[in-house]
DNA sequence: GAATCTCCTGAACAATCGTTCACATGAACA
DNA sequence: TGTTCATGTGAACGATTGTTCAGGAGATTC
């Protein structure tokens, strides 16, 4: 028999479950398909993982510890608030790019109440980051005054429309610089620069 | 036996179809359980609609005329370009707000093709809708000269992200208000008003 | 009243799925 | 060499699902 460490062949469950997943969504993937991909029997999956959700929710956890590493290492160069907001924006953005598996995983999902309670506070979190973003930038006066709790909840939801897009259709799809230009200085002309 | 005619039959299957497929999603909701809703037993519901995808399909077309004659209405009054687009906003989200139980059934499933192909062209249609709105605006010199296309599939995306909001997370939820201010003025303070 | 048509019933079918468990296998250690 | 333990196997189980179909009941027509 093929053995390997028990470490290896979780981690080999975890490629195939994101790519299963990612392909055809929580309730189509089934965990046979998993464990074929795997390279590995039904019953070894078990052995590693207790059921088909714990292995969805380390997936989960995966990618949110990821993206909170990303943000954090890009806000720290950000001195100007209009170029944090950029940097929270264009991160988010590269990121929902470069993990499209993850994003599938996640954007597919929107069922689960097991999925809700852990996504649901890592997002909260992100638009208190965003509104942090803007207070700042309303104290030092580049930024009018404004409700920002309000408007951290817009821009949060222009990248959730984003990472639905991507899922449904692509057409839909827009620039990070676009956005930022968008976000920051709206539709209306300005009289005088 | 109770009998009615095949079109009210129809029409009670339609109600409780839309009422299962959004309170379980696709996936979960089951012939069965739509049946015993409806009043009906399961093979009567394929004697009105041919399987679970065309009852599916059917409920998405009714809310896509709803909402294509709703906007339709509220661009009427709307002279001004800022006007339009704050109308188109906010019809947008007090539809949503208004048919929770219709987009919970849309929200949730991006998983299937028929299923995307339908609403892709019709999310198209809106997109290339707002555009013509913007591209109005710069015409009027009342907007900046932009990517029309572009800020179209942004403010699509907020949209969007309400939605999916809705399904997820209530807490993420803005007001129309809050949203036609930050797309027409942006974040930046204007020197000159 | 017989024939016909529309509308409906629900048991049965075939398929799929998550999960379990009795059993195997190889390595480590005595 | 024999024992133990971690690791892996895959048939089997029980549950659920979408769909079908042989049959039945009420209305309508002649």
């Amino acid at each position: 028999m093929n053995k390997r460490s028990a470490e290896e062949t979780k981690q080999q469950i975890l490629v195939a479950a994101r790519k299963t997943f990612a392909g055809q969504g929580y309730a189509q993937a089934n965990m046979r398909r998993i464990a074929l991909e795997a390279g590995i029997s039904v019953g070894g999956v078990y052995l590693h993982f207790k059921n088909k959700e714990e292995l969805y929710q380390t997936l989960q956890r995966e990618w949110m510890d990821q993206l909170n590493r990303n943000t954090i290492n890009a806000l720290r160069d950000s001195s100007e608030p209009a170029e944090a907001i950029a940097s929270f924006i264009t991160t988010s953005i590269e990121f929902v790019r470069c993990n499209r598996e993850m994003i599938n995983l996640t954007g597919r999902e929107t069922n689960f109440s097991f999925n809700s309670e852990l996504k649901r506070g890592f997002f909260r979190e992100r638009r208190r980051l965003i509104a942090d973003l803007i207070d700042q930038g309303i104290a030092a006066g580049t930024f009018r005054p404004c409700d920002s709790a309000e408007a951290a909840r817009i821009i949060f939801n222009i990248l959730r429309g984003f990472v639905l897009s991507m899922v449904i259709d692509e057409d839909a799809l827009f620039s990070p610089e676009g956005c930022v230009d968008l976000v920051l200085n709206g539709l209306v002309r300005r009289e005088k620069q």
